[in-house]
DNA sequence: ACTCTGTTGGTCAAAGATAGTCAGAGTTGT
DNA sequence: ACAACTCTGACTATCTTTGACCAACAGAGT
């Protein structure tokens, strides 16, 4: 069994018993496989990934934390799809805006959390001197995580 | 548990007891805490500036002391406020949360919001390859155009 | 008033404690 | 053999804590 699969796992357990969500140190784990500490960033860019479904924020210095969140299973379908299959590496403003808006008719989202995430990849947000086709690869990711937040929160 | 939020803690039960301010020993709040009398700078500094929204005044010599007040602002001031003085051409991750997190706390937006807000500027969003100068103005922008709509459904 | 001295708080740099990144070496499946 | 995946270590970035030295203020003594 290779080390990461046994870091994977470990993890998984820890999210089954407790909950969605899991606290760890990384020089612990480390220490617990012994590996180098940077396996374990190994194994949360390619198993813990967004793409596969987790989030994950930490802290260094004193106190430091790596806490991951899982989102699989309890975002909505809808959502998943959007983050996994619709969108790709490019959206375009009105693309945004369409997306946006059947978001907030079927409810998923609010009026106002419309309204933001419109505003937030609006020309006017976005002026500043790259490329179009970046402008819109930048949509497609800032949408992307932002729907990945709200299916984090949408976790029961 | 970290020595900073301990402190950070204590203050804020303080400020919640009694009132929108507070006055303290920095040599007693430190001997309270076994550490060193700087270690309450620290805190002041990384907690409770502005961007927090607090304000500090202190005075040294015999009888001195440190008065933290939490700045009380309607949400329209506090929005006016970031957009047109505080929020300026550049804007970096960590400012940005911090500037999200104080709203959430002022109910000016709602956690969801906050969440929404801080996924939209985060560094997994903004993943393109530009230099770090633009991605923090395009923050900026982001954060004002957000700010605006916020401020914009807000007048009633 | 002026100065001296004790009592506070302020600053800053260095040390300590964590986590992140990335290139390259090692391993495995086809 | 080749490509993809795994693992490590050196270097980097960030957050916390401490300590030495500096600055300001009050009150006593002159």
């Amino acid at each position: 069994m290779r080390l990461s699969d046994s870091i994977e796992s470990f993890i998984k357990a820890m999210l089954n018993d407790e909950s969605d969500e899991v606290e760890l140190k990384r020089n612990e784990l480390a220490e617990y496989f012994q590996c180098a500490p940077s396996q374990i960033n190994y194994v949360l860019a390619t198993r813990f990934s967004p793409d596969h479904g987790y989030l994950t924020e930490s802290r260094r210095g004193g106190g430091g934390y790596i806490r991951i969140v899982r989102v699989v299973e309890s975002g909505s379908q809808r959502l998943m799809y959007l983050i996994n299959e619709r969108i790709g590496d490019s959206l375009s403003e009105e693309e945004c805006v369409r997306l946006i808006s059947q978001l907030k008719e079927q409810q998923i989202i609010t009026a106002d959390e419309a309204t933001l995430m419109a505003a937030s990849v609006s020309t006017r947000a976005m002026g500043i001197p790259i490329p179009d086709a970046l402008k819109n690869s930048l949509r497609a990711r800032m949408m992307k995580s932002m729907l990945m937040s709200i299916a984090a929160r949408n976790r029961t």
